[in-house]
DNA sequence: CTAAGTAGTGACAGTCGCTGACGATACGCT
DNA sequence: AGCGTATCGTCAGCGACTGTCACTACTTAG
């Protein structure tokens, strides 16, 4: 014996929709009352569904702000095989960040919400910066698999990978000169104070 | 009313002290456990005290791991306030780090323990990506203080911690070379990754 | 078109991290 | 000895997260 509301008909029971729903509840309700302030309940309940649902969609209450990871993430693995292989390890990522900029521009606009709940709370900064992390990783990975020396990729794709989160940051809060302009004038800086360790103490 | 052993009376109270028996606790629970299969009222128990002073002395069950971050820090921002003006932010970056290697050092047997438990447990690998991060706010502030342009401090700061962190991992897996020779091959290792940026696009 | 398999969901109970409030105890100072 | 402050224990409670089971919708085979 069930209730009637026990089982709703009108909500179409389809995983990629309702995640999307719950994304789009969660971010508003974050908006709205902030991160702390937002019971993973209220999410659900906002997107039609219970609590045990949400959870079943994302391992924890943050994952649902760190969606377009994934997709970038792919992105930027099929660019970086892209790149000519004679590149050394930091230009070719350099190039394969300028592949993926049209992607992240065109995503700006949920991303620049996301990213304001993330500057307003410290626990969604550190999943932030775990996700910088894994990229980071992923591009060691894939450097080595070029031929690039293990210890010379890890610090590589570590470098790359802050210069380019450095780069977007710039390009949030000031979109004006785009995000191609601030990764160039953040590798400059970093060839440039690079070039200041050539006489080694 | 209240029991016997409501307050007991061979615990000092003494704050110092049950901080550091709450690390001992936590560390030993971790390690032999696991951090997720340990709880802070156990962690509490070993300890002699109850959950909620736990509470009391660490924000949240990770930070108990996270001790000598604050001891580091200030020897950093002194050491690189010590650094002669005259250095560039790279290289002033290096030398502060030479300076703080006898205190990372000397705590090896401890972190690398505490080492240990972190690279088993995301949660915690995230929170010490946080440290990260808020060692390179530091610095970025003392770099700007320095003179150095706000924009490039951030880029060194960030770079520069990357390079350390990546250097004392080195370390921790062998420590044969020492921590000062993984900080000069790091560094090394950094400008000549960067000199292969020098013509641009 | 029925039957079986699969994916998604609601409901319920429970653990654990973490907090607020209040009273009780130990410690340092006079 | 008396007093103020720091520290602790106890209790109540919220919210994040999980395991389990029953139920429903969608898909596929026969």
């Amino acid at each position: 014996m069930t209730d009637a509301t026990c089982y709703a008909v009108d909500v179409p029971r389809n995983g990629k929709v309702v995640r999307d729903r719950l994304r789009q509840a969660a971010l508003e309700l974050f908006i709205e009352h902030g991160f702390d302030q937002t019971t993973a309940e209220r999410i659900a309940a906002r997107a039609g569904v219970t609590e045990r649902t949400y959870f079943r969609h994302f391992a924890d209450k943050r994952e649902v702000l760190f969606g377009a990871e994934a997709e970038l993430r792919d992105e930027l693995t099929r660019a970086l095989a892209a790149v000519p292989a004679h590149l050394e390890p930091l230009p070719a990522l350099r190039a394969a960040f300028h592949e993926v900029v049209p992607l992240v521009e065109r995503n700006r606009p949920v991303t620049e919400l996301g990213a304001r709940v993330i500057a307003a709370t410290p626990a969604l900064q550190e999943r932030q910066l775990a996700k910088w992390a894994a990229l980071v990783a992923l591009l060691t990975d894939a450097l080595t698999a070029r031929g690039v020396d293990a210890y010379a990729a890890q610090l590589c794709a570590q470098v790359g990978v802050n210069v380019c989160a450095i780069a977007i940051k710039r390009w949030m809060d000031d979109p004006s000169a785009g995000l191609d302009a601030e990764l160039e004038r953040a590798f400059h800086e970093l060839y440039e104070a690079s070039t200041a360790l050539k006489v080694p103490g």
